[in-house]
DNA sequence: AGATATAGCACTAGATCGGTGCTGATTGGA
DNA sequence: TCCAATCAGCACCGATCTAGTGCTATATCT
């Protein structure tokens, strides 16, 4: 499945609102309130960011939680890589693969292209930052991804709901 | 998980199989003597991407599957389609979400980031085609995808980790 | 002290995936 | 004609992963 976990779901919709608040302490309850999400689960992953780095936390009652950068300088790369590992696309590509664990390996005739793909779909995590995230109006992708010349979602359309 | 699945790369390796071979009919046991693969699976996928329409099918003795059309107008992005589905990235913009099944939907600050990260590992997978994953000497996506500035693993050696 | 909040660990139920068994239908050849 | 090779269809099982929760300890502020 060619798909993000709900656990980096709501990674990133936590950190949708911390990029909004930079410098602020929030705590999950206050990202809770604003997100009909499992406070549970959100906790959970957001200790997991923290471990990663990519959160700092503090504890106790005005605890929460903070970017340890920028949010210009986190990409949904990292944030996917904290929680996911690198996207590996194939299994022979992932970081905890064992050599012999695929029979084809030795002789696999798509290795090498599916590690292009694992670069590209790396390279379109690497550029969105959490600042696009939080700022959905601006289109960061429609220069370096040159498909959907017109497709890219319009803009300008406020408060982002387009199918 | 951000990976395709092992049929997935089981019918890649074949498509290869069959994109150097076109206009021939090719059988399951044939792709099975090429590359260790459970053959009974690697049929049940052939008889899926039959079923999409990717590639056609002669019964009887001497039967086999071939390419309904050139190797060059088949793209990974239609295998994947076909036997996952398009990449979906979060479950709301996968094909069979039904409305109501998220709860954070209809206040989602992320729906619009997840549509563009969506559009981007769609292209990424447009760009390569069956006839790139027969001849991997070629590099296909270094045109588009300018971020492996000249990572582009020249010999299939292994390890093409560049974090 | 007590309320608030994170840290850490483990656990369950459900979905998905990898792989297989079995039966039938079609085709080419001995 | 009969047989072997091959695809078509359906259903099934075990292993793995995911989503979500329970519980307890620790830190901080008032």
């Amino acid at each position: 499945m060619l798909q993000l976990t709900k656990r980096t779901e709501y990674a990133l919709i936590a950190l949708t609102v911390l990029a909004g608040r930079e410098g602020e302490v929030v705590s999950v309850r206050e990202i809770g309130e604003l997100y009909p999400v499992p406070r549970r689960l959100l906790a959970e992953v957001l200790k997991e960011l923290s471990r990663a780095g990519i959160l700092a936390s503090q504890r106790g009652s005005n605890g929460g939680y903070f970017l340890t950068r920028p949010a210009a300088e986190i990409n949904v790369a990292q944030v996917v890589g904290a929680l996911e590992g690198l996207p590996a696309i194939a299994g022979c590509s992932s970081e905890d693969f064992e050599p012999g664990a695929c029979e084809v390996e030795p002789v696999c005739p798509i290795r090498s292209p599916i590690q292009r793909l694992r670069i590209g779909v790396w390279a379109v995590f690497e550029r969105m930052s959490l600042r696009d995230l939080a700022e959905p109006a601006r289109p960061p992708l429609s220069r370096a991804v040159p498909v959907g010349s017109g497709a890219s979602d319009g803009s300008s359309s406020g408060s982002g709901s387009e199918a």
